[in-house]
DNA sequence: TATGATTCCATTTTT
DNA sequence: TGGAATCATA
């Protein structure tokens, strides 16, 4: 056995292991990603394994990328044979690859979430069910739970209305999207599945394909995927998962944890390797984090631990209310970069959505870059969903929720009636509306007019599929489209500050795919369509230095030297529904969702909870969260306000209330120096008071361009350009760390 | 067909 | 409370 240097007992057991079922119960921040990419290297490099029999499965693109990368430079060559993506992607590959065994059309479009509501939506109209008792959002849900099961819509449990229903519309709902050539997210690993159930052909071509899988964040596959790894395996057993069942916390996406935690049942054979030896956070962030996710009962025994530094205590801010928690920890912010933290090492975590808003507030108030993480998603704005639906529409014309979305988009006098006699027809013939739209030129219901108008149309959609015939790419077509669609035009009349916002994002979509055609091997309209709405905005480069806000659940899978966690109260999290249903299980899961924050942080932690919140417009008193009571006093420091009264409820008394200690001008914590020190800076307690005077004396005119400067964490570096406004912001290239925007108060005469 | 009024609803969202 | 989505009306 060779030893990768670098890698501990552990990660080297696993990652040398070759033969037979695997599972590695990965722990946050023990080295996963090197233990995955240093097995497929050793199976490549070592045992000779063949890349393209190796399929690597992740939950998201960003991760496969990663994991693409590292490969390529451990083993050069053979990162591009590598069946490397998510389980969508990986799916859609082996559908296009085997469509004929597997019951799907070669050209068949990605369906999403909102085209996927479209359909059940239009579905449901057609069979005059009522959506106000049964809201087709919900229905979608449950045709998509539904296949997460891997089950059928007969195969669907539930005598309720709502499940009847819902098995009713399913069924038509894949009839209907068989005529649209359409799969939905869900359709994509359902039917590989599905193909490999009914289709021994199949199943033993992929059997045989894949001689290693190896599947990431195993604890979020929900019962298909496991049935899908489950049946790629059964031939040569060698099936390796990573995964971490503290940091499951997709169970409301029908994730199931039992996968992992029962993995060695399923495979009795299976090795077990536990990597608990943390190589990212202080000893006392660890053991805050530990202290919470050790109180659930159902997860499989371990204990992480790290030979870092003990670090600083944790803090925990109490706060009068949400406005006073944004104020307290922006100004936290503000402490931490005056200590020599960069804005890129700072991230804001909160459970729901809702929460940044106040915080935004504060920090453009305080003049501090940040970005937002999540919120809507480049590709589901209207103008690039419009764009998206034309280009599909050439693809497969039959994709019946494109075709309505443009129809009359930009207006062109195709309203509702004309619509609806359209749907109906094609309802009527069984067809695709745009074969209905082929016919309409002799359907006497329709007016003279509106038969012109729908003429029309078909006209304009076939001159471009003519010219995707043509062999033109996807940022030709768009432009084409864009063009004599007339949807240019309407924007640019409208001259609106909005509009032309529009305009850049179309602008922006077609410089995508101009780069897609350059880099891509294929460079097609299909290629590119597949890409688009099998990715996610986590993909797009953050390199601007601000501080990142997010949901914890947008923070699994990554970590920041300082993490703040806001809204540590009872009902806020653990998060609990108007319905106060005690599920245990939820607040497990919960739980979990504390360990994930928690174990973001590096070097410093910072919670805080709020008194009184206003919560849909009324105020509510807040408790503050038992998770704050669950840790042990010695690794926290208190500051602020004691909060109302200790959390009630089953869990343990602590040792008596936390003592917290006078807030005043340190709520990023007393003694910032204890930990370590190489940041150079003190945390001390006065220093927002230099930072209130320096912006009342702006100090513009002290710097100027081409000026050698001094930050506490770069170092000396030449200043590059200095903006105008309080207070200054100057741009400074550091040699070897690249450019940063810099508050000037933050840089010194060098 | 476009706008303003009204009503409804409200975790988390890897694809 | 605020936003999105739907409805009513010119």
């Amino acid at each position: 056995m060779t030893t990768d240097p670098g890698l501990n007992p552990r990660q080297a057991q696993a990652a040398h292991h070759v033969e037979g079922p695997l599972v590695v119960f990965a722990g946050a921040g023990s080295g996963k990603t090197r233990v995955i990419t240093h097995r497929v290297a050793h199976l490549v490099g070592t045992c000779g394994v063949k890349p393209w029999r190796i399929l690597a499965v992740t939950f998201t693109n960003k991760a496969a990328a990663e994991m693409r990368e590292r490969l390529s430079a451990l083993v050069p060559g053979a990162a591009a044979d590598l069946w490397v993506g998510t389980f969508h992607a990986t799916c859609a590959r082996l559908l296009r690859r085997y469509h004929e065994e597997a019951g799907v059309r070669r050209d068949f479009v990605i369906y999403d979430d909102t085209d996927q509501k479209a359909m059940v939506t239009r579905l449901m109209r057609e069979l005059k069910l009522d959506e106000r008792r049964f809201p087709p959002k919900q229905v979608a849900a449950r045709i998509n739970r539904a296949k997460q099961e891997g089950l059928g819509p007969t195969e669907v449990e539930g005598d309720d209305p709502l499940s009847r229903v819902s098995r009713d519309v399913y069924g038509h709902y894949q009839v209907k999207m068989d005529a649209c050539g359409a799969l939905d997210f869900g359709d994509l690993i359902y039917r590989v599945v599905r193909g490999m159930r009914d289709n021994p052909e199949l199943q033993r071509a992929l059997q045989e394909r894949f001689e290693f899988v190896l599947v990431d964040e195993f604890q979020d596959t929900n019962h298909v995927q496991f049935e899908l790894v489950a049946r790629v395996c059964a031939r040569h057993h060698n099936l390796c998962v990573v995964g971490d069942d503290d940091q499951s916390i997709y169970r409301w996406r029908g994730a199931d944890r039992r996968n992992i935690l029962d993995f060695r049942h399923h495979f009795s054979d299976a090795t077990i390797v536990k990597l608990e030896q943390n190589y990212r956070s202080t000893q006392r962030i660890l053991s805050v984090a530990n202290a919470v996710v050790q109180r659930n009962v159902d997860r499989e025994p371990k204990r992480l631990w790290t030979d870092n530094e003990e670090g600083t205590p944790v803090t925990i801010v109490s706060c009068s209310d949400e406005r006073d928690e944004a104020q307290v920890l922006v100004k936290a912010m503000g402490m931490m970069l005056e200590a020599g933290y960069a804005r890129n090492d700072v991230a804001l975590l909160y459970r729901i959505h809702a929460q940044s808003r106040v915080f935004e507030e504060a920090l453009r108030f305080a003049n501090l870059p940040y970005r937002v993480v999540g919120g809507l998603r480049f590709y589901d704005r209207a103008e690039i969903k419009d764009l998206l639906a034309y280009l599909r529409l050439l693809q497969n014309p039959d994709d019946d929720v494109s075709l309505l979305r443009v129809i009359n988009t930009p207006p062109r006098g195709i309203g509702k009636t004309t619509a609806t006699r359209l749907l109906e027809a094609a309802a009527r013939a069984g067809t695709s509306v745009w074969s209905a739209l082929a016919v309409a030129a002799d359907d006497p219901s329709h007016g003279p007019a509106a038969r012109k108008k729908l003429g029309l149309f078909r006209e304009l959609v076939a001159g471009f599929m003519a010219e995707l015939e043509g062999g033109a790419g996807p940022a030709t077509l768009a432009q084409t489209v864009l063009s004599e669609t007339g949807y240019l035009e309407v924007l640019q009349e409208e001259d609106s500050v909005e509009a032309d916002a529009r305009l850049e994002n179309l602008k922006e979509a077609v410089g995508s795919m101009i780069e897609f055609e350059r880099d891509s091997e294929e460079g097609t309209l299909s290629a590119f369509l597949e890409l688009v709405t099998l990715q996610t905005d986590a993909d797009r480069v953050d390199d601007d230095d601000a501080i990142t806000l997010m949901t914890i659940h947008a923070a699994k899978g990554l970590e920041f030297p300082v993490v703040m966690v806001a809204g540590l109260e009872e009902q806020m999290f653990p998060r609990r529904g108007v319905a106060e249903d005690d599920d245990p299980e939820e607040l497990e899961e919960e739980r979990r969702l504390a360990y994930v924050a928690f174990t973001r942080a590096q070097e410093r932690l910072l919670l805080s909870h709020a008194q009184v919140r206003r919560v849909y417009g009324e105020l509510r008193f807040q408790t503050r969260s038992r998770f704050i009571d669950e840790i042990p006093s010695d690794e926290a420091h208190f500051v602020g306000q004691p909060s109302t009264a200790p959390a009630t409820g089953s869990y343990r008394a602590r040792q008596g209330p936390p003592t917290y200690t006078d807030r005043g001008a340190d709520p990023a914590g007393r003694d910032a120096n204890r930990f370590g020190g190489h940041r150079g800076g003190s945390v001390a307690g006065d220093s927002y008071v230099d930072r209130s005077e320096a912006a009342d004396h702006p100090e513009g005119e002290e710097i100027y361009q081409g000026m050698r400067v001094r930050h506490r964490k770069f170092g000396v570096g030449s200043v590059q350009s200095v903006s105008e406004g309080l207070p200054p912001r100057v741009t400074v290239l550091f040699p070897g760390v690249g450019n940063k925007q810099i508050l000037s108060r933050f840089l010194e005469p060098a």
